[in-house]
This record gives C-alpha cells, structure tokens and sequence, in this order.
DNA sequence: AATGCCGCCAACCGCGAAGCT
DNA sequence: GAGCTTCGCGGTTGGCGGCAT
C-alpha cells in the first residue's frame, strides 16, 4: 500500500497529517512552484504528488457528493462536443475536477449511454448493423432462389415484398441516426436563437436510443411477422415523440403510416415469408442468393442493384440521406402497382429532418 | 465466516506543451 | 534555436469496500 520510491519520496494514499500541512503552507504561501513546495512544506512527497492532491482533493472550492441530473446533462453534452477534453468539460462544471469527470464518465455515464443504446463514444445510436451498404445483398434477397424451400417461385415474389420492408426499415434506422448530435449541430443551436438547453438536447439523445432500441432490439433486427411489425410501429408510434426542437416530426409520421400501410396491405406477404422455412436471416448475414426469379422480381433488382451502384448512394454519411432516396423513387415508380411505395419514397426524401 | 468478484475512485504514470535559460 | 524544467492532461492502476457465493 504505502510506497517509498527511490528517493525516498512516499506514494500512495494521503494522510490526514499530510493534507494538513499542504492545505496550511499553501493558505499561507500560495502553491508557487510545485517542485519546491514539499521541502518547504515539510512534505516527503513530489510535487506532482502534492498538485494532484491539492487540485483534485483539498481545494477549499470542490464540490463533493453525488452528481447532480443537471450536471450528468451538462457533462455529457459537453462530451459530445469536447470529447474526453475532461479539463475542459471540468470548466463548465464549477467545483469538479477533471479526475472526478473522468471517473464519474467512466464508471457511470458510459454505461448509462450504452444500455440507453448510444455510443459514447461518438454519441449516436448504436448500430451494428451498415445501414444502407447492406442495401444490394438486402435487395438482392428479393431475387430469392432458396434451395430449401419447395415453393421457391411463390416465395421469390414475397420475398421481394419483405425486402422493400426490410429497405423501410433500414431507412428508418439512416433517418433516426441521421440527426444525432455532432459538433456541427451543437454549434449550430449555440450560435442560433432557439438554443435548446441541456434537457431538451439529452431528451433528444434518448429519443435518438428509443428508435434505435425499437428497431434493433428483435432477435434478428427485423419483425418477423405482420403482427410483430404493427406492433413494432405502434410502439414506434408511441415512443415518437421528439422534443420541439426545429420543427415537425412529418416525415417520421409519414414513414410510421407509410409502413403501417404497407405490411397492412402486405400482410399474407410477410406472414407467409416468415412462417415459411424460409428465415429472414439477420440484416447485416444475409446469405448469399442464387439468381433464378420470375422476370419481374428479377428485372426490377437488377434495376436496383444498378441505380444504386450508379448512384454510390451507400454511405453512412447522413447528410446523403436526401439523395438516397432518389434513385430508390425512380426505381418503384417501375411497379404500377405500388404507387403508395414511390409517394412515401418521394415524401421521406422530400421533407427535411431536425436537426439535419 | 471465508473467499472471490466487481465497481468505485484516489493516485500514479507517461507524454506533450509551455515557459525559461 | 536548443536544451532543460515545469506544468497540465488523459489514460491507467491498484487499494478499498460492498456484495454474492
């Protein structure tokens, strides 16, 4: 426990003794130089011991206890701007050392960001998934051959049906990360007039985890039946409630109504699919497909397939998330009969989002 | 009661920046 | 400008206490 180094200076834990004669010399000389101060203070300590000490313990204007639900807002909006800049963030926080910070981010806020589905690292949801580059193999798995399936060419068609679910879905994923607080939005409300304070920018980190953990948090990161999927949209529904913060919520209601409209109208589609001994596998292990599909189901894919590689619309960038919906809106407009489809495209791509 | 595990946090360490000679 | 010293920061360590087995 108790350490003497080399010079027989003692490391480790201070003494009530020790505090004592470093609070009394610096009350009444100032620190001046740390080098110097142990041999004057009577100290058998280095200095660097004696600065740590002093500024991260004895300092007459520390504030000790438990952190305050204001101070964990402030600390970590200040970590989404700052980084682990804990002097920094300290600064903002009058009272608490950068040690103390640290360690309360450490222990505590890390965690708490993590099971609220954030990165705390770089504060937007956690995903696992690539978004929107597992777009061509998902559409590709509407170009269904599945060699252990007996109904394949049924099943080739409903499967076309999920994958264009399945790209909703994902699109929704790119839609509630895309405004996660970054350097630039935060500059952005602390040079605008509507500055939100620190709760409504932590409600909105926690809205940002609700879609994340709504969308993610199945099995396999997909509703496995149309009841599921209703359900899943409801509660989405439910839970969409953002802080006002830029404006309206449109295009997530019009996703929402988008999808419910859809799986409704689709519903034998998706429950057939997923009953079938066919699985949706997770979105980001899709199998590899062998291409034997009625012309449509194959015609439009490769469509697909082609637009977005011409398109290089894959990005985890989510300012391209205008521009992704583009080509997509082109290639529906192919299928006459899912006009809904390219109206709700059309809509999500069209409306901007907070934030954004 | 003894032991092991785990979370918390004070303290240490290493490095880079700033200041001084 | 180079070399040395001092300071400050961020990452890491290790002791302590609480809890589970």
């Amino acid at each position: 426990m108790m350490e003497i180094d080399e010079n027989d200076l003692k490391k480790g834990p201070w003494t009530p003794e020790e505090d004592q004669k470093l609070i009394d010399y610096i009350q009444k000389h100032g620190h001046g130089s740390w080098r110097a101060l142990p041999k004057l203070a009577g100290l058998n300590r280095c200095g660097k011991s004696c600065r740590l000490r002093w500024t991260n313990y004895l300092r007459p204007d520390i504030k000790r206890g438990k952190f305050s639900e204001e101070e964990e807002h402030i600390i970590i909006n200040l970590h989404a701007v700052l980084g682990n800049k804990w002097s920094a963030i300290a600064s903002h926080l009058p009272g608490r050392t950068d040690n103390e910070i640290k360690n309360f981010w450490n222990t505590h806020l890390k965690k708490k960001l993590l099971q609220m589905g954030i990165d705390p690292v770089t504060h937007r949801p956690r995903t696992d998934l690539d978004l929107l580059s597992n777009l061509p193999q998902l559409l590709a798995a509407a170009n269904l051959a599945n060699p252990w399936v007996d109904n394949v060419l049924r099943l080739q068609s409903d499967a076309t049906q999920l994958a264009k679910i399945q790209v909703l879905n994902n699109i929704i994923q790119v839609l509630s990360s895309a405004p996660a607080p970054n350097m630039e939005a935060i500059n952005h409300f602390r040079s605008s007039s509507i500055l939100p304070d620190q709760h409504q920018l932590y409600e909105y980190l926690q809205m940002n985890s609700k879609l994340e953990g709504l969308l993610v948090n199945g099995s396999i990161g997909f509703p496995s039946t149309h009841d599921q999927m209703q359900s899943k949209l409801s509660n989405y529904e439910a839970n969409f409630q953002l802080p006002q913060l830029s404006g309206d919520h449109q295009p997530a209601q019009n996703i929402i109504n988008g999808l419910k409209n859809y799986t409704s109208s689709n519903s034998d589609c998706v429950d057939q699919v997923a009953n079938s001994s066919y699985s949706i596998p997770p979105s980001n292990v899709l199998p590899n497909l062998v291409s034997a599909s009625p012309d449509q189901c194959s015609s439009i894919v490769s469509q697909i397939e082609n637009q977005i590689n011409s398109n290089d619309i894959i990005s985890n960038d989510p300012s391209s998330i205008s521009t992704t919906f583009e080509p997509l809106g082109d290639i529906m407009e192919n299928e006459a009969s899912d006009s809904y489809w390219k109206d709700f495209i059309e809509q999500a791509s069209s409306q901007s989002w907070p934030m954004s």
